[in-house]
DNA sequence: GCGACAG
DNA sequence: ATCTTGTCGC
């Protein structure tokens, strides 16, 4: 059984860096163990020019992708954004939800990158790693690597590489619009990955776990704004 | 040195 | 990431 691992998240961005090539030695790819029951959707939102954050994980029932538990969490946060260090800034609010989920999913889908990350280190895989449970990451935007260009029908996919490693697939989901970064993050394997999120495709754009958890997210923190 | 740069 | 309705185009 994979085990969780637990370290500081208040560090300087070199020490982020730091631990970020020993983490790597961690990540484990391969498929998944048995059939999914259970996805998660993983999301942070804030407002603008504010360190309140708001994290929710929503779990779809695998089959239907139906909602079937929730949980949300907001504190103040103090890491700030930088391009690689990512999961520095988000990964403590969503510990926080996920401690709150009654059952773990069998797979999480996180916003951002898994390995498809310049030390193969994304936030999909750091929170992969920091649970001991299965991740992937699905991004808007590519950070480090290159593809082909995709045909423009809907499904269309090509192969991310990075300094000759393949690291993800840019999947069209829907006609003519710009691709999704698909990527593993941690004990799931490449192909695995581009499978679940093609799996998770409904009428939208985004994948029914990310859509949902980006959509739930924001609906809590209105909410929390409105109170006293 | 220059440009790029998830959320 | 967030602020925002309708509107143009494939």
């Amino acid at each position: 059984m994979p085990e969780a691992i637990d370290h500081p998240w208040k560090l300087s961005p070199t020490e982020a860096i730091q631990l970020q090539r020993e983490l790597r030695e961690r990540i484990i790819l391969q498929p998944l163990p048995g059939p999914i029951r259970r996805i998660a959707g993983a999301d942070i939102s804030f407002n603008l020019y504010s360190d309140v954050f708001y994290a929710a994980i929503v779990v779809l029932d695998y089959e239907s992708l139906e909602v079937v538990d929730t949980a949300y969490y907001t504190e103040t946060v103090s890491f700030p954004y930088i391009p690689g260090l990512l999961s520095f800034r988000e990964i403590p609010t969503l510990l926080r939800a996920w401690e709150q989920l009654k059952e773990k999913p069998n797979v999480t889908m996180v916003d951002g990158h898994g390995i498809a990350h310049p030390r193969r280190m994304g936030i999909a895989t750091h929170f992969g790693l920091a649970t001991g449970s299965p991740t992937l990451g699905c991004a808007k935007k590519i950070l480090t690597g290159s593809y082909p260009t995709l045909g423009p029908e809907s499904g269309a996919t090509s192969l991310i590489q990075d300094r000759g490693e393949a690291v993800g697939y840019a999947l069209r989901s829907k006609p003519r619009t710009n691709p999704l970064f698909i990527s593993p993050g941690h004990l799931l394997d490449l192909d695995g990955a581009l499978d679940i999120a093609r799996h998770c495709l409904g009428r939208y754009k985004l994948p029914e776990p990310t859509r949902l958890a980006h959509q739930m997210v924001n609906t809590f923190r209105k909410e929390q704004q409105g109170e006293s």
